[in-house]
DNA sequence: ACAAACTTTCATTTTTTTTTGAAAGTTTAA
DNA sequence: TTAAACTTTCAAAAAAAAATGAAAGTTTGT
């Protein structure tokens, strides 16, 4: 396999992967792609490389900049915008926690704190219904807390959580 | 509020949850009123509840068995099945990490390890591709492996880790 | 062996999501 | 201030994903 190649089947792998988690097809593409460039790309550049239209081009990279893992950036000289993706890992991940837990976790939480919070009648079916959705809160609050620490040792996170784990 | 209501809200917002993270709608609204039921339902009463179609049903349901989080259920005397959702949310998401693990990252690490192999030439933009897909196999697999750790736990992972997390 | 009581399948339809592209908007240089 | 060089927006089109429902399949009781 020569580069070329290689460097299309991670991208199309890289946009596979995202559109199973919920990230659309292009975007994760084209994350794909500046992940992989050691240049800022021009945005001209990433429209042929991945054989998109300029709007779709442009929203997508306005998305992955909201996300905060794209930056625009600027070269000397040049009047068009180039862009680079976050390269660090950790620094990715942490990035992705953060926005998924504000944008879906946070919201998700507020709603099971509400429909636990019900007042239950003798009803065996209420009494379940009260019981599972307040184990549910206190489950995902758990885990979305686990993310929040994760943010907070920004270096490495995962391989001191890799350590900590294995040891039994 | 009163339990019908908050029972529907919290089966759409889990339905809304689940195609944020690729799962289809009415698979997690399936999951969700099983979640939530004390007794096990029939196909009849899901398609009730959810106003869906018998095919529907009985696909999605059918997804759900795969991945090993809904139960069938023979009840004594009865002619149709019943289904149970589990209910244990730590062997709920070690279920669901085998699955997403199996299915999704395993494949998308054979391929990172395809790429990243290749014979990159003196070309820096080469070198760099290489460098970044086997940083990024080496991030993925590790990530991999907690969720395969996570799994050997099996009770109250969630927890563990919190108390390993939490002490800095 | 039959038929009633169910469940599954899958070609077709519907809905949802994504993409396009042209017009509107913005920025910069002269 | 103008116009060239870009980028963004958004209504419409296309593509992808999900849902329908009727026919086929299966199981069970008699």
């Amino acid at each position: 396999m020569e580069y070329k190649e290689a460097k299309n089947k991670f991208v199309q792998t890289w946009g596979a992967l995202g559109s199973q988690w919920g990230i659309n097809k292009t975007m994760a593409q084209i994350h794909a792609l500046l992940m992989v460039s050691n240049e800022p790309v021009s945005m001209e550049d990433i429209m042929e490389q991945l054989q998109i239209s300029r709007g779709n081009a442009s929203m997508n990279i306005r998305a992955l900049m909201d996300w905060g893992i794209v930056y625009k950036e600027f070269k000397a000289g040049e009047r068009r915008e180039f862009f680079t993706a976050e390269k660090d890992l950790d620094e990715l991940a942490v990035k992705i926690s953060k926005e998924r837990s504000k944008r879906e976790i946070k919201p998700a939480l507020k709603v099971l704190k509400e429909v636990s919070s019900i007042e239950a009648s003798q009803n065996e079916e209420e009494k379940h219904f009260v019981e599972q959705t307040t184990k549910l809160y206190d489950f995902v609050l758990k885990a979305d807390n686990v993310l929040d620490k994760i943010t907070e040792y920004k270096d490495n996170w995962l391989a001191r959580l890799v350590v900590k784990i294995m040891k039994k």
